[in-house]
DNA sequence: ACTTATTATGAGTTTTACTCATTATGACAA
DNA sequence: TTGTCATAATGAGTAAAACTCATAATAAGT
């Protein structure tokens, strides 16, 4: 509350920790991990070379933090969008659009992660495997949750449609980084959300159902209908 | 055809080349790039490490020799793969099969691969994608081919589909390695072959689907008046 | 056998991540 | 306010490793 310093010890640490990780993904996504010197990024953060290794253990640590940050931020915003939708396959657009767009917005930053690969340290690549399945869980989730309404099939394999639709993704994200002539994001998710239905009809086989799908649909919409229109009328209004 | 010392100057020059390439591969593989000093490169190849600067500018470069290799090697046998079929979806699924085996077996070189990726030099990134571009043009062939002979429709994207294949494989592939037990390549490429032939059958719009506009909007109302009657009852009456 | 261009060498240089002895800061008590 | 102490900050110094270069060996051509 004070205008001078208002914070606290703790709040300063950590505000000094925030610095070093803004300062370090500035320049890592500028000039690559290589190319950045550790004294740059303690110039830039305001803090002599010396304190930054009070708060990070070594360059590969920042890296680390730089990364793991960015994977909070877009679990946090996949989740968003989710929770704005109430249907399954309304959920997996929204998704669709949403990590398109992010991994699209934040490229550099995602293939900064691929960094901490292949690297011979086992506990580094772990760490971004569990970043990742944290991320992707919002899925998993969403795709479970499918099953039981019976939008998406009982016995569809959730990880071959998992690795479908972020796999896909994440090259048609390339591309699109590549090519922006190519950039449709309405278009992509289209083709997308119809591909990972599709798989989500039947597990591992493909379907060539016709209109069986339509109508199953409609008959689990009209029940929910009718069991809102119940539920609706048992209020006393 | 001397028993002795056989080779031509020219000879001599590729095996030390290529020594110092094998060295560095099995020691990038088994330290990563970080954790293999030059000089175990080169005392492993047999050469004294000023040598190794005479055949690459430095240690980048090496690592860039070894993944250019390995693209070379992958992009020969897939082409050998395809070969073997005549049929378009035939040959898809040979296709499906070699990557799929070729990325779980190579799947460190792979990874070493993406070293070159986010290091703020545009050429090296330059390098990886022309070779990748060289690899996936078998597919792409495979693809224009298919619509000439009518097995694709002529309205479908050729990059769509090419990232729907090689990014559900990439990321499957990824499942098998930290999953063995979800290793089934049978049941994976009968999937992949399925979801990239349903592509193929139009362009942007999935086919599959008759009614499905029509219960997508039943759905979305649905949701609405669902999430009216939740604010309804949230009211206390 | 001599000359010359090519190839090889490893001790030395430079760069840079990281350490540590020293100093500054701020919270709390007297 | 002043003194004490734990915590935090500093940057000159160290060590490790990529890379250079003056020198030497090798081999091709005459």
């Amino acid at each position: 509350m004070n205008a001078t310093r208002p914070q606290t010890r703790r709040e300063r640490l950590d505000a000094k920790e925030t610095a070093v990780i803004s300062a370090a993904r500035a320049l890592f996504l500028e000039k690559g991990e290589a190319g950045t010197r550790v004294a740059e990024i303690a110039k830039r953060a305001c803090v002599a070379e010396g304190t930054l290794y009070l708060y990070f253990k070594n360059k590969r640590a920042i890296l680390q933090a730089v990364v793991a940050d960015h994977w909070e931020q877009l679990t946090v915003g996949a989740r968003e969008a989710v929770e704005g939708q109430t249907e399954t396959f309304d959920k997996l657009e929204a998704l669709t659009t949403f990590h398109l767009r992010a991994v699209i917005a934040d490229w550099s930053l995602l293939m900064l992660g691929t960094r901490l690969w292949a690297t011979g340290a086992e506990a580094e690549e772990q760490m971004e495997r569990d970043y990742r399945r944290n991320y992707v869980a919002i899925f998993d989730d969403l795709f479970r949750r499918g099953q039981d309404r019976g939008d998406v099939a009982a016995d569809a394999s959730l990880w071959q449609v998992r690795d479908l639709f972020y796999g896909t993704l994440e090259y048609t994200a390339r591309t699109m980084m590549l090519h922006p002539e190519r950039t449709d994001y309405d278009g992509v998710t289209e083709f997308v959300v119809a591909q990972v239905k599709s798989a989500c009809l039947s597990g591992g086989q493909m379907p060539l159902y016709k209109e069986e799908s339509g109508s199953r649909d409609l008959r689990s919409i009209t029940g929910r209908l009718e069991a809102a229109l119940k539920d609706l009328k048992s209020l006393d209004v």
